[in-house]
RNA sequence: GGACAUGUAGCCAAGCCAGGAUAUGGCAUCAGCCUCCUAAGCUGAAUAUCUAGGGUUCGAAUCCCUACAUGUCCGCCA
């Protein structure tokens, strides 16, 4: 039984995955198949099947023949009502009638569209996790881009989410920051962030080692000091972490990124966790020791090197402590997900391997592959790098250029404002748009470039959608209308009836790019939709379809581009 | 030497995991469109041996094998 329209709840609402599978069912009790073979219809259809051919192996017919016959099967169906079913030569094509279409439309206008039904399991992303001993780069905001649209993706996809930060508070790279800061005496330059002033204390500490060999051992001696808890370096290493910390917190906040949690590395040796785990793996059959070192011997896994738990001088290492980490995580989550760069590929597979030989439930990896720069790739120790502030405020800089140009009548702080939304939009968006297995260059003019595959061109369409709907609103409204025949209308009405299927795809398969594709061409759609449909000058009910079609596009955009951590912008 | 990833027009990407209809966009180039809902826009043109070679298949950018190129890793760093 139908429910009145106004009982029916629109969360979930997801046309597209339900005609979808209403299309894999008629053809699976049709053919008797399993598998039957349903691809995208591209521009012939909304969906096609090329079955026949499957079919035409086994009964040895003719393909084209056999799609004539199962078109005329599935037209037969009361169930096909809604569907309309063609064969064109062996491909059999399945176009959404209009109830989709207004069903849809109406479903987008929701204020909760895309948002899926509430999910019970509970999810842990840990994401970006940089080494406090200065700023983020470009390379690291990689992870917290790809990272930040995972946690905003699965809360729209309807779970609990909780995203997490895995501080490093007492490893050798740290204790390198820690003796510069001791040793060095740097003082504060004003206005200076805390990561800006602890990387010149990391970078100079590691010049003067690198010059004076002899000082390494007071590297080693910081460590073991920090393992036993002597109070003065816990404090030593704490402040300067903190320091560091807090500057990596401003840069993630101006890019709209927020962790629910910073996690220390140190809790892990000091609430016993860690050594409980390790007590654990060394019963494993591969577990060695040589000394107080243990390692464990993963050949039969596949792994060619010792996976080291506990250096011969008994300090622990930075994988001993992420197992118990991840102990700790499982915990408090049913899927636990890690987001890593391409040089963690193998310690991150070692500790999923570890975590399987105790029976422990390993972390779902979402690995990316390096940016590096023109001249080579990027390194903190080194001073190699671009930093994300650098990158924000230059694209912030440009952002305000073109507002200027072509805004000139608004107040500095409302361009300001826009250019801030543009410049976070544009860096987001350039990042999040390629698909995480490919390496890059980073590119000062892709960046900064505002036009068609980039987020401001995606807040232009949603600025234009809400321009119109202001316009409408001045003009007296609009009456709700679902009809719609023109093919503007219905390439874009059919493109924003996959938006909550999008969304289920990117947490199912974790891959945030899918996001970024989709906004773009629903952007690209409504321009086109824009140019040739008039919304205003229409009249009667094609004006009233056009407005509700805007308003449906307006809210997905604005969905979509908060999935992508991306203001949207009512005037740019 | 081994492992993983990538290789699509001058440049940057999508498509590849779940093989099918003329390989999809953008940048740059060329030609057009603002008395018309915001030109950060739209339309058109030109540009591709989908790294190479084998294989599987009725059908391969997509699956398999080999080679080459690039990136990353193979540390008692993280």
């Amino acid at each position: 039984m139908e429910l009145p329209r106004f009982f029916a709840t629109l969360r979930g609402c997801n046309m597209y995955r339900e005609y979808t599978q209403k299309t894999a069912d008629l053809l699976r009790e049709v053919t008797g198949l399993d598998d039957v073979m349903i691809t995208d219809g591209g521009e012939h259809a909304d969906l096609a099947s090329t079955v026949s051919f499957a079919l035409a192996k086994i009964q040895k017919k003719n393909p084209a023949k056999i799609a004539g016959e199962i078109v005329a099967a599935i037209s037969a169906k009361p169930e096909a009502k809604g569907i309309e079913v063609s064969a064109k030569g062996p491909y059999i094509n399945f176009i959404f009638g209009g109830d989709y279409v207004a069903d849809s439309v109406r479903a987008a206008r929701s204020p909760d569209y895309g948002t899926l039904p509430s999910r019970k399991e509970k999810v842990v992303i840990e994401h970006t996790s940089a080494n406090p001993n200065g700023p983020l780069h470009v390379g690291h905001i990689r992870n917290t881009i790809i990272g930040d649209t995972l946690v905003r993706a699965f809360r729209k996809a309807g779970y609990p989410v909780e995203s997490l930060y895995y501080l490093n508070d007492m490893g050798r790279q740290i204790a390198i920051v820690a003796w510069g800061v001791k040793n060095l005496h740097y003082d504060h330059i004003p206005g200076e962030k805390g990561d800006e002033y602890i990387v010149r204390h990391y970078v100079e500490a590691n010049k003067i080692a690198k010059e004076r060999p002899e000082i390494e051992p007071e590297f080693d001696v910081l460590m073991e000091k920090i393992e036993a808890g002597d109070p003065e370096t816990v404090k030593l290493f704490h402040d300067s972490v903190e320091i560091c910390a807090d500057g990596i917190k401003e840069t993630l906040a101006s890019m709209n990124v927020i962790h629910d949690q910073f996690v220390r590395e140190t809790i892990f040796l000091r609430d016993g966790s860690m050594q409980e785990v390790l007590d654990r793996i060394a019963k494993l059959p591969m577990a060695h020791h040589e000394g107080q070192m243990m390692y464990l011997d993963l050949s039969e896994e596949g792994f060619s090197n010792k996976y080291v738990l506990r250096r011969s001088n008994g300090t622990s290492v930075y994988a001993a402590r992420d197992l118990a980490f991840h102990l700790w995580k499982n915990n408090r989550c049913d899927r636990s997900i890690d987001v890593l760069g391409a040089d963690h590929k193998l310690i991150g597979a070692q500790l999923q391997t570890t975590l399987k030989l105790i029976n422990e439930r390993p972390p779902e990896i979402v690995n990316f592959e390096f940016v590096s720069l023109p001249e080579g790739s990027m390194t903190t120790r080194g001073g190699v790098f671009i930093t994300a502030d650098a990158l924000v405020a230059e694209t912030k800089k440009r952002a305000m250029e073109e507002v200027t140009l072509r805004r000139p009548e608004l107040g500095e702080t409302e361009r300001e404002k826009i250019a801030s939304a543009v410049a976070i939009g544009a860096v987001r968006y350039d990042i999040v748009k390629v698909s995480a297995e490919k390496s890059t260059v980073f590119d000062w003019k892709e960046a900064l470039d505002f036009e068609r595959q980039s987020a401001p061109y995606i807040q232009y369409a949603h600025a234009r959608a809400c321009s119109i709907l202001l316009k409408a609103k001045a003009e007296g409204g609009y009456f709700e209308c679902y009809e719609y025949s023109d093919p503007y209308e219905l390439a874009l009405a059919k493109h924003i009836a996959q938006f909550p299927y999008v969304v289920e795809k990117v947490v199912s398969e974790l891959r945030p790019h899918l996001l970024a594709s989709y906004v773009r061409d629903l952007a690209d759609l409504f321009n086109t939709f824009y140019r040739f449909a008039p919304v205003l000058k229409a009249e009667g009910k094609v004006r009233d379809a056009r407005l509700t079609l805007v308003d449906a596009c307006r809210n997905t955009l604005f969905q979509a581009l908060g999935v992508l951590g991306i203001e949207a912008l009512e005037s740019m």
